[in-house]
DNA sequence: CATGAATGAGTGTTCATTCAT
DNA sequence: CATGAATGAACACTCATTCAT
């Protein structure tokens, strides 16, 4: 009943996704993950060489996309390419959609199972990703004053961070998550001056 | 050198909400709380008799105050009180400015860091509370669906909370405070009908 | 150097059960096992959940055995089955003898040796079957008052069990240890009146 | 509200007296000493300087008493006296008798609750005086073997200085306790060589 | 390749004992 | 004399990791 290494690989990360979705990191243990996979313990390390390695090996694909993005916007930022706002919505939903379609599970954990890793800071490049963004082009225009502009960028970039996160934990149809994820932006981002018009 | 046993207890509850709150209640252990304290492990237990003590000793009075929260919401429901969303709103929001201002920390430690404790459920329960408000006042009379309006009401809910918690987190001057929340709830809920119009 | 599983096993069982008879249950530490048995304290646990766990892997069965004769016992009581006391010394003599042949030291910890443990009520209950019958079937003929005769039923019966208990302990030929019971018997409950016969 | 030392010293004594005998030696923690006796931690070491030393406290008088039987004991029989089993009895309830009119609780803590101390040995050197006693002066008239009547002396021993201690530790009014003594004599060695008489 | 027994450092917790006040 | 805060070694138990087979 030999298993082809691969096959074995395979079934050791996804135990570890389900496991470490469901308990978090640290509250899933080497051992729950051997038993799911059928597998003994000393046979996952032949395959991981630590806990931490087999959360990048579910982790790093999507990761990597995530640093894909950050320095391609880090890109356009330098070429002073003067794109909208509504450019950069469209560009980062399309991100998002695509990721996960291809990695639902995994970018869950990768922004909120990873508290004690490596990985804990990654979230918080995505907000301020978004938050540079939000705060130059939309908050700016508004009647707000720079420093509550600049503070609200911050919240308003981790709230929509978090509501996309949960969209996508919460739905795994392709079309509704996509309507869902348009909806949460015109909740986010429609007619933000106006919102604040009562403050003149 | 003998310290005064208030100001121990102090020191323990201060350097334990500082670990808490960066490593959360699991990752935090009573060795690292004493090290931080300058005191010895067994000297901990003398004046909280367990781990979970010295968290309840941190939270347990702002948790009061959210169990009022909850309580009085619930009693207004019951009675059939037709306050309006607004009303609401500033319910809501008198009672998380004054809570902040005493416990701010606290707050934060309750809210986000007590997994696997007796307090994992209260952030869901306050969730709850701001969901069916924000459903039932503002969702409905908007162009979006059933379903997408509950989803998005408990997205918006989870999200508001979050937000709160962030600016609790970063503000500690009390006029500062009490504006940026009202910046918060003109973002989140102002002209939100008008936000999905164009989905007609 | 590894070992098979069941010899460790046995080793473990072999080492507490030596300890336990010894210091008691709670005086023995999984250290003292652990060092005893030749391998470490976190080896001991991946055969025994809990300290607990390896005094029930010790007396479990005897321990069963004796709920037997307990619920046997009643059971005749309940029928009104209206054996002599002659009668009831062969049954009890019987099943001591039959269970010391295969739990010697197992008889003697789960009696004298699980102070603080759940098996704490268990030598007092056999007590508590004795004292019945003696009570019954021997003093009540004699010329010894109420009273005193029940006092002495429970000193009797505390006795004659820890009297038994130390005939197990020192004998382990079967022979000579049902010839020592038999004489143990005679000692205890022969001629039980005659001895009282000065008081008149 | 300061109390004299030998006060202080007597109360230390009486409250681990009633600790002790309750949940013996080991359980008994110096914390439930000093808060049963109204004092602080620190100020019993002020009159013991260790928990085995408020043991000795209490147990001192007594064990030297028993002490005394046994030299006395060991001197009449280095002189040949040839003294009856019977004398043996009476000298022997006399001296308990004694004995736990003064120190009732003390003697039973000594005899039954020093596990793990140094006194734990004065159990088994009292049922060995008993048992040599029993032994020349009751079994080897019987029809027992010597191998058998040599075990049975000690178990005899052992058995009725339990029941001794049973009686002690069940009756405090003293005509009473004089009485239940005296039963107990007849049970255990009056006509002994009556019982054994079907063996021949 | 795979096994699973073994390790050892770490966890929360208790308690006899010490000592500055 | 008395206090009670502080110590530190010990306890039962867990788990990522290693390694002989």
């Amino acid at each position: 009943m030999q298993v082809l290494k691969e096959e074995v690989r395979q079934n050791i990360l996804s135990s570890a996704k389900k496991l470490f979705y469901e308990k978090g990191y640290a509250n899933a243990t080497i051992r729950d993950i051997a038993k799911l996979s059928g597998i003994t313990v000393g046979n996952v390390y032949r395959y991981f060489k630590s806990k931490e390695n087999v959360l990048e090996g579910i982790v790093e694909p999507v990761h990597e996309k995530i640093l894909d993005i950050l320095s391609f916007s880090e890109k356009l930022v330098e070429e002073g390419a003067n794109k909208s706002f509504t450019d950069f919505r469209n560009i980062i939903n399309e991100f998002i959609i695509n990721i996960s379609k291809e990695y639902r599970l995994e970018l869950l954990i990768l922004c909120t199972r990873t508290r004690g890793t490596k990985y804990e800071t990654i979230r918080d490049d995505l907000v301020s990703l978004i938050e540079n963004r939000i705060h130059q082009g939309l908050f700016r225009k508004s009647v707000l004053e720079y420093k509550e502009a600049g503070f609200l960028s911050k919240i308003a970039a981790h709230a929509f961070l978090d509501s996309l996160l949960m969209i996508i934990s919460g739905i795994d149809e392709n079309g509704e998550l996509e309507k869902m994820i348009y909806i949460l932006n015109d909740f986010y981002f429609n007619h933000v001056e106006l919102r604040f018009e009562a403050r003149k």
